[in-house]
DNA sequence: ATGAAAAATATTGTATACCAGATACGGTCT
DNA sequence: AGACCGTATCTGGTATACAATATTTTTCAT
């Protein structure tokens, strides 16, 4: 039989309305930059569903998954807000980001291969070239970058979901973290250290600069942050 | 205006249908023993929703919790079914609460009252008195217990919702992996050196105590549990 | 004009009807 | 008899209708 190629596409089956309508909300969301307006922000349900285009269902079954993440909040009757985590839980996630992201270099420590902590320590080069002074808030991205560069780097895989979630948040407060530029100094020094730990492959020195690096950033949140509450 | 107490209970007007469900179905996927039957568990939707008496829409946003959360997988015109964790998915997991619970406890040091490390000893000689080798079966639970008991203790409300989940999975294989009498011997002794480096606050000794201890029982997984795939 | 009561409105929670795909079974053609 | 196709049925996905309640507006009596 003459069977030729077609090349036809998988064409994604799993994409249901529900899972699009989820990750169109939590973009925006990620987006929308939650501590900006002081006031609190109000989801209007059908005008969602008329922006998407789909009706109720499927976005109120993300909504749910939503609010189960931390990130709206559901009042029976009265409307869907998006949440304003307090300074403790920020400070809460950073801990339990330091926690992750310690125990993910340690894993690197031990099943790296040289390639792959080179290639780390590129990407870092390419970070600290690139925003310096003048582009903080560039610099802000390439900082977090980093760090989820060593997260992804450590191949596990629920360090990675967990830690995603987290740095949604974070990542919007992340303007304020950096208002110093000592701040970006420093972390681009201890950038360095971790860089040179992992060459190493000294597990419980890696771990210490890790944790101690993020635990820097919770406790600057505490000192300097009031204004979250 | 003489008001008499009348002891009404706030009749908790915040769980939904919705809620109910999914505290009922969670439950129930915990009890159920997953890794005891060798074939997949599917779960009847329609037929759940006659169980619990409500309809489908609360039973599905409670599906789709579950499913972000790993608990089961819905495949589109087939069926839903009870998620088995692959091994190198159960290791991942108890990387993560490895990670977690020595940041726990390291906050325990920092923040804890000499009391409520006390309250943690004495529940830690209640357990390692009530099973020793007869009942293995009960001193597991109580092993979690004391591991719950120190997460608790650490007054972090995200690493307990955390590890929360991870628990569920992790109580599932338990049986199996003190099968070895060695390992809960070994366990209590570990657990008094825990006890001994809180009371002492000696952060960085607990935090490396914990860790060691708990990436022991996944290396104990990844040595003797290849059933799981 | 003002206050309260009532009705209209808005918004989420729930139930149900319908849709589309996947499987199993049975019939038909060779 | 066996391969193949159509249909019947079962399943989860989606849309919509209905219910319950909080908010806003309207209305009417004082």
């Amino acid at each position: 039989m003459n069977t030729m190629k077609f090349a036809v596409e998988p064409l994604d089956t799993g994409a249901s309305f529900k899972t699009k309508a989820y990750a169109a909300l939590k973009s925006a969301i990620s987006q929308m930059g939650i501590y900006d307006h002081p006031s609190e922000i109000r989801l209007d349900e059908r005008q969602l569903c008329e922006a998407l285009g789909v009706s109720r269902t499927p976005v109120r079954e993300a909504m749910a998954l939503l609010e189960r993440e931390g990130f709206v909040r559901s009042v029976p009757r009265r409307g869907i807000f998006v949440v304003r985590k307090t300074k403790r839980e920020i400070i809460e996630m950073v801990t339990v980001w330091a926690a992750l992201e310690s125990m993910a270099a340690r894993l690197i420590t031990q099943r790296a291969t040289d390639a792959e902590i080179r290639d780390l320590e590129e990407l870092f080069l390419g970070f600290s070239d690139a925003g310096l002074d003048e582009h903080l808030d560039e610099y802000s991205d390439a900082n977090i970058q980093f760090h989820q560069s060593i997260i992804r780097s450590s191949d596990c895989t629920l360090i990675n979901e967990i830690t995603e979630n987290l740095f949604v948040h974070i990542r919007a407060i992340r303007k304020i973290t950096i208002q110093q530029n000592d701040r970006a100094h420093r972390s681009i020094v201890q950038h360095q250290h971790i860089i040179d730990a992992l060459k190493k492959r000294d597990a419980d020195l890696v771990e210490r600069l890790v944790r101690d690096h993020t635990l820097d950033l919770a406790a600057h949140v505490e000192k300097h942050c009031d204004f979250l509450d």
